[in-house]
DNA sequence: ACAATATTGTCAGATGGCTAACAAAAAAGC
DNA sequence: GCTTTTTTGTTAGCCATCTGACAATATTGT
């Protein structure tokens, strides 16, 4: 991804930031938190540079003044009709390979995510 | 890993430069960024943050003036023993999981990394 | 209603990763 | 032998991530 987006001075997180404003209209930023499994803070930062950069804008909530609302820019829509379908990368990873084999191998990482994570709760 | 850690005040590479100086005895710093596969610059800045703790020591080569040897200093040694083992940590993950769903899963991961790399090289 | 608590976003400072540019030193070519 | 190229490490600047602390605002509890 980060090879495919260089060009266009995006990174990856930027990038899905972008995605998601594209495919669910605008979104409040404390619900992309949590869409994008990353912090406040580290949100934060790259809504900065996403606004620096005009490609995004945050509207304050009129009824709760904490939140705020992010909306895609006229340039920012502009500039996500010119990115590349990253789809691509799936199928150059995985076109050919077995499907099961491909499911297998999900089960195997969530099961051993999910012990780790109820590893770490506990300790 | 970050969380076993973190009461250590280390990152997952710091524990990692460690642990080769630890099996491999004194290294040069341009074999460790093969052994790492992590960039010449990271490596700098890592070795960096290990050096103000005082914990490794950069040695000069005789011969070859650029290269530097990396010791382990008696305080990185005390500090190593002290460390938890992290093989815990595999098996919170994999214990008890069938080895050949592992083995298969393993297997899909290296194949779709080796394309993604060969289609990053061919673009 | 007012005090205590929870939520939301930001800032500061850290790690770790990258690229690009540079300096120093060694090796290769001619 | 001297020039050019390659190797090695560092620095600077960027992105992404985290934690911890903070301010502003809502919500809850009494």
């Amino acid at each position: 991804m980060e090879a495919v987006l260089r060009p266009y001075e995006l990174g990856t997180t930027q990038w899905y930031v972008l995605y998601q404003l594209a495919h669910c209209g605008p979104t409040m930023q404390r619900d992309l938190v949590k869409a994008l499994q990353v912090e406040r803070a580290t949100l934060s930062a790259i809504i900065g540079v996403l606004v620096r950069k005009g490609l995004v804008e945050q509207v304050p909530d009129r009824v709760d003044q904490r939140q705020k609302l992010l909306r895609m820019t006229a340039a920012g829509a502009r500039l996500w009709k010119e990115l590349p379908d990253l789809a691509v990368i799936h199928d150059v990873a995985f076109k050919g390979m077995d499907d099961t084999a491909i499911a297998n191998a999900i089960r195997v990482l969530q099961t051993a995510t999910e012990r780790l994570e109820k590893f770490i709760d506990r300790s």
